[in-house]
DNA sequence: AAGTGGTCTAGACCACGAC
DNA sequence: TCGTGGTCTAGACCACTTC
């Protein structure tokens, strides 16, 4: 993973001519660019340039440039050569582990259980939501996650049983049907989308919690060879939350 | 930016000596993975008789094998080999634009709307919140963000004036704080936290909806060397939804 | 047309860490 | 200890894009 997270110079101390690895090249450019001794919008020296001043290959600085134009600092063009970028983007990147393992890694007790199951033609809404064509069939599982007996986690999902067939037969009553689809249907592509919405009925009843209360909300859908696979909506009890860091 | 979607095989098709580039290679190893042809835990064949397996050299192996770790797909390690993940790990990437960027990209018309601003000793629970050592001064400022007239989001932010004194005096009014900062202090590191809360009275009364409403809330912490420079609430509306892609 | 980044190579040395 | 990945090099050719 590049990290953007770079600190203090290289010390550049006594003689001992350096040797200056990606990193070193790297962090240079970037402490030039924070120190706004290269402001937005400076076209950066070309690699063979860079190459000499930092007395090392051109692969190298191509390496270390490459990794800035991927953190989102500089962009880079054939011909163009490498600018600094006018307004930096601020990329988050966070894990989405199995509720499982989420639970687990924070040293609670995890609890799984399967509240409702069932195959049927896709209602009209889910066919839109889903891309299918027809009102394919698919199988509707509804269940809940805990931690140390609290509610963690509702789930609401909708396989795709043209995509995923064995799916109609798998038993959801031990394991999860994300943990069973992540092991049968892995390297999937997906969507996912953070929102807000008010507990119904439903919701409260399995989440204990009162009519009318926030819930964060995460709607995934999930793609393999160009078929989506499943559509799930994710409901988190007041007081989760989701953690990102940049 | 390193794409864990890939497609179809190289079309391995007629006879000519194809040329495995890094990606070639990538995709090929990716897919034996998908295939299950080289399932959890599997060692993968070292640089070297990849190398040769592909009739490439090994540093572009090494390139391929490379991201294919970065991706979360495999785990390397030094003499122990490369391994096939036991459990992948879903990585979230998505940016996150300035409001008013986000605004515009949409089509929108954008406007920025100053609601008030004072400067004031740190209230305690913004010390701890902030990690301050005492009751630092700092500056607190909300405003609105809007999305062709309507309320897009809402910014309550309070701004370490010991980080950046020169916050103090700056003007408010035209361009809002989080603009201001990035191009004041750069290249920050921060945390995101989401999650979903009521609207109080004031919220409802800025985001124009009714109280009680849920609120999709993005909590920002962010610092700029070891020190906290700025801690912001931003309250979505209903229906604001934030996609992310993987 | 020409300059700049994109990628590959063959060989080399190094550093970690499993055995 | 010694195999495997991590990194660097010097040189080469290619592909995009701007000029």
């Amino acid at each position: 993973m590049n990290k953007i997270i770079m600190s203090s110079h290289k010390t550049t101390s006594t003689a001992a001519p350096e040797k200056f690895g990606f990193r070193d090249v790297k962090r240079e450019v970037f402490e030039r660019i924070r120190n706004n001794k290269w402001g937005p919008g400076t076209q950066l020296p070309g690699e063979v340039e860079l190459a000499s001043t930092f007395g090392c290959s051109r692969a190298t600085v191509n390496r270390a440039m490459q990794e800035l134009s991927d953190d989102g600092i500089i962009e880079r063009r054939r011909k163009g050569g490498s600018h600094v970028k006018l307004a930096p983007i601020r990329q988050v990147k966070f894990e989405i582990p199995l509720v499982r393992v989420e639970v687990e890694s924070r040293g609670s007790e995890y609890r799984y259980q399967l509240i409702s199951s069932e195959v049927m033609a896709a209602p009209h809404w889910l066919q839109v939501r889903m891309d299918l064509q027809v009102a394919s069939p698919v199988r509707h599982v509804r269940c809940l996650h805990s931690a140390d007996g609290a509610p963690y986690q509702y789930e609401d999902r909708w396989i795709n049983l043209f995509a995923v067939p064995r799916a109609e037969d798998a038993n959801f009553s031990k394991i999860g049907p994300n943990e069973w689809l992540v092991n049968e249907v892995p390297y999937t592509n997906a969507e996912v989308r953070f929102g807000a919405t008010n507990a119904d009925h439903t919701i409260s009843q399995h989440l204990k919690t009162i009519d009318g209360d926030p819930i964060f909300l995460a709607e995934r859908s999930t793609w393999h060879a160009g078929v989506q696979v499943t559509f799930v909506r994710l409901y988190f009890p007041r007081g989760y939350q989701m953690i990102a860091k940049y």
